[in-house]
DNA sequence: TATGAATGAGCATTCATTCAT
DNA sequence: TATGAATGAATGCTCATTCAT
């Protein structure tokens, strides 16, 4: 009975297939691979919650998602014991996403801007992904351990791109990466409510980042 | 907090018979005092409903008000006939405060000054109140009429700071009222959900104030 | 507390006033008369009640006729210690109102006539009065003491009128007087949910007194 | 009186596959037979349904039915999303069984007397059945759609019946179908309220009948 | 005594999760 | 293993009745 849940949490990684490799993970002991099926399913369902998940957030009820991945809500169970545990394993998902530009910035052959275009490309992620916004407005209320972790590692790796920026000069010391996070992020918020296209999105960002920036008295 | 109480059924009058505040409410016949213990209730009630649904949001169940507030569902419901009322009458009395600091700002003797000097108690206004900081994100999404009439008069009456401002030229013209308060919402959330103290709201907020300020560039 | 509850069940007799000659029911201990305003509240009450409960039904929430009758919920407690006592008030009054046709009917020169002429006339009492149909419909079911009680008398009087029509010839003798007054409530319900005016109801009831009729065959 | 189950939901199938059945039910795509427990509790509900509503009519608690039927309320609410629903399954069953009873003596060979005898079936089949009982005597208030068309359709049946008795000149041409209906109704609730069997349901009909017949007076 | 505020059991319904097929 | 049926705790709300003023 408990003997497959392994892949329960696994981010559906862009290139799809070989979830046995997923023994890489740390401290997991060896477990039959998945059958095929099952890999499938485990795909189906995570594409139907990432999309529904996306328009509803947390508060969309299970069976709909079942419902959309063209499965039983018994499967959807035994691939994620619990509600809460589907809904992280997309966030995990998309947290890893942003993780993966932060990386890319980092190399950035202009240590100035990067961190302003890690913004945002982070504000297009975050813009249209409910489940993505409200996990990371969440962050630090109740410690989910698993996306609090990544959370964690977000702002770590944004760090990163901070003090680049920060030496760089084109970015105040004073200013937080969490503060600059949830700055964009009420930014999102304010573009996904407007009725302009994403352009509005950018003006915001813009000004977030404008406000970042040193000597910015007129 | 307590101090307004814009009721929803009755108007909590501490001395009855106050004719001048009164013919402020449109259209208002004379009804009875509520009776001493029935206003104590309302208070207690409204005093318990600020804050749970300050820390839980609108999704708190009602008995849980009921309890805190010492009083019986029956009672609740007698002074609140519907949840939704109830949540309606906190947030309303919350965004009123907030427009009378609006208006009191609009006369304010630097008006280059007014908006950001009102974006910072604003800021501090919404900062640990979940069921404003939900209300005004939920703003224009699903209209619950009274408080979307309230959110749109708020903008109104922010925009008004705007214009002033942009006439002294200390804001730049390309920044509307919404993304403004948008990005004050984004700080009030990092604020609240670090662990600094209310400074750390303020530099957020000062953050944003830069932003919108002209020649950004450092 | 309990000493002047006196009144409650009493039937608001056609000439008010003299509550006090209450004492003459049966068992009941000498008690205060009631004071003047009890009994003006008293017939209130009763009278709303009538109103309502003909309209209504059972079912209406009780608080409708306290604020129909002008009262405070708590008077009305005070008069009637139950909904349900109420409820007997009025409908034993209703059934009182018909006892007293059916002796007057009793009394006809046309003793073949009386029965059918009762009927109709306790067709047009029944006919737009909710609760006493509905009592009378329960009859039997659940035997509130009181109400069986004054339906077995209605049967009881009502069989006065069968016997005299029987010995006149006018009535079959297998008929029963709770058959014939079943069917003619079924009357009154048809005619009430018709859109037809009153002369439906008699039309109908001119069936059943077809049906009860001797040598019926065509 | 599990035999017909105008399945809200699902068409409760015996041996599935029966295409001719199914060809019957206009335009339902093929569905999956229930799974067989489901069919034994969409059942048990039925007929728990059946016995209680025919005791206690609409009123009773859906709780009850569910305990009776040995379910869980979800189970029950699975099967019919509402109480409604279930109370019109049942009530639906019911009024479609007596459809079946009118159209079977609209073809009999004594057209004089069919509607006789069909008055005389319907008079058992609503003896004892609160529900079918109320339903039928609501019927144009409070118009529950489905109930109200099939009420219609029951009246309209019926009336074919009349029809012909008219044309047999055994039955009045002032009787309208409505009123007969009512009367019996009339009837049956006397007989199930009085402590005789149904030979007296079957007394009281017949005095309907007479009373219905041409030529009435002695 | 009259008032109406307070009370809480009761009801219909939803939804995360478990379990039989 | 996949399915979806079963479960029941939880929720918003009503209304008969009691109790403080």
């Amino acid at each position: 009975m408990s003997e497959a849940h392994v892949g329960s949490d696994h981010a559906a990684s862009g290139t799809s297939g070989n979830m046995e490799t997923m023994d890489a993970t740390v401290g997991v002991e060896m477990t039959k691979p998945m059958r095929a099926d099952a890999v499938r399913n485990h795909e189906k369902i995570l594409l139907a919650a990432e999309e529904i998940f996306a328009l509803d957030g947390v508060t969309v009820p299970i069976d709909l998602i079942a419902e959309r991945a063209g499965v039983g809500i018994g499967t959807l169970y035994r691939h994620f014991p619990t509600k809460e545990s589907l809904y992280e394993a997309i966030v995990v998902t998309r947290i890893s996403n942003v993780l993966e530009i932060a990386d890319r910035y980092a190399n950035d052959e202009d240590p100035g801007q990067a961190l302003f275009n890690f913004l945002r490309e982070f504000a297009t992620q975050v813009a249209d992904k409910q489940d993505l916004f409200e996990s990371l407005i969440q962050a630090g209320i109740d410690i989910k351990s698993k996306l609090a972790d990544q959370v964690e590692e977000l702002v770590r790796r944004v760090d990163v791109l901070r003090q680049l920026a920060v030496d760089a000069g084109t970015v105040r010391a004073d200013v937080t990466t969490t503060d600059m996070l949830n700055l964009v992020m009420g930014s999102c918020h304010a573009a996904s409510h407007s009725d302009d296209d994403d352009v509005s999105l950018l003006r915001l960002v813009n000004i977030v980042i404008a406000g970042i920036q040193p000597h910015t008295v007129g």
